[in-house]
DNA sequence: TCCACGTCTTAATCAACGCTTAATGTCGCG
DNA sequence: CGCGACATTAAGCGTTGATTAAGACGTGGA
């Protein structure tokens, strides 16, 4: 049982983990929704603790990037009492449910169970093209069936082309993913990520498409 | 959700950059009519957002090219206080809503999501000639089923060649539609890139007419 | 605390590609 | 038959991507 929790307040934060912890689940803790981003793209959580008010980007961008990248883990919106617009706003965009500060951990640990029971019958995709596979909810790269390690922007990278195989992936957008929105990089690393990525899983995986980014199978070829 | 944002202020437009990405948003940015052209061929948008205001040419001209295209494209003008006559003309040349500055970014994204939930009936046309597909927002071309590679300046001459099938496309107008009216070419570059696409697509596809320019379809055929 | 290790970033160099040009060959029209 | 318009090549050049290797950085273990 995965847990990340989305909440910049370090005092709450710190009890909900260690809760967490007594019942025996592993928990990561992000203070930023740039960190939600990074942790959501590394790792398939089973569930999603998400503090709506977050201090500059707010929660609901984060659901909705998760929604739009068909992203189906389920959400529990943490939100402050009275704001009725944004529970309705973070239902609309997916949430699976809300709680309202403050609130009992152990209703906290119901609800979240109940969301997670609830979203069993779900799949967690496994991406796969060719002989490669990539498995979110173990982080796990297979080629052939044999373990791939890849380090974490290697990961990220091939998950992005992996999400739509037969379209080109600007550069750009690697960086987004990469980087979380915050890029402030000056040089050639996607190029170098690629490099490592077709040396790890083979050269014919990834087709560059000059003057626009890269591509994972349909080379037309 | 891909944008292209047409305004030649850095600041502002470095602001809704910012903000498109901050909603997960693709967004390109133009700050001139030239490269709002190029950037119409090369890419299908979800919608423009088009400042009229441009220094030398106004971003009314590109409209009506739009328009005279046949391009759907939402587009969501951003006009200047008091520039009445500018909004009208602006709603007459086919603009779907506009915005007047300075405005709140919050009303922007609003009125964006608007336009775009407006348009969503309509479809992004591909278009085809026998068994040649070019698909605008993929930015992809096939023969047949097979992917065709095609450099930039190949594509964006076909796209003109193939939104008026049947109809002579003049010299001129290739470059315009190549290099985005400011034509500081000398040479037959145009030749050539024709002289390609029969290369990759077939020799049937595109015919001469001779002292007018080219055309795809009828006639030969 | 310090060292060893793997990862990430930078930068330099090399290769591939696309664009333009220009020279030459071919066709159509007067 | 001659001229102008178009077709076909191939070479030069700048841009883009590929490939390295070395240094910075952080982490975990001794």
């Amino acid at each position: 049982m995965d847990l990340l929790l989305v909440e910049d307040d370090p005092m709450l934060a710190e009890v909900i983990c260690d809760g967490a912890r007594q019942n025996a689940w592993r928990i990561d803790h992000a203070d930023c929704a740039a960190a939600a981003r990074a942790a959501l793209v590394d790792h398939a959580y089973s569930a999603v603790l998400l503090d709506i008010g977050l201090p500059g980007e707010s929660g609901l961008t984060v659901l909705r990037a998760m929604r739009a990248g068909y992203d189906v883990t389920p959400v529990l919106m943490l939100t402050a009492r009275g704001q009725l617009s944004e529970r309705i706003e973070g239902l609309d965009a997916g949430a699976d449910d809300y709680l309202v500060k403050p609130f009992q951990v152990d209703e906290l640990w119901a609800r979240v169970r109940a969301v997670i029971r609830r979203s069993q019958g779900r799949v967690v995709p496994v991406f796969s093209w060719g002989e490669i596979e990539l498995d979110r909810s173990r982080r796990v790269v297979t080629r052939a069936g044999a373990r791939v390690p890849l380090s974490a922007q290697e990961y990220r990278t091939l998950l992005a082309l992996l999400e739509r195989p037969g379209r080109v992936i600007t550069r750009e957008h690697l960086e987004r993913v990469v980087y979380g929105n915050a890029s402030a990089i000056e040089s050639n690393t996607i190029a170098v990520f690629i490099h490592q990525l077709r040396r790890k899983l083979g050269e014919g995986l990834i087709t560059t498409v000059h003057g626009h980014g890269y591509m994972i199978g349909e080379s037309g070829a």
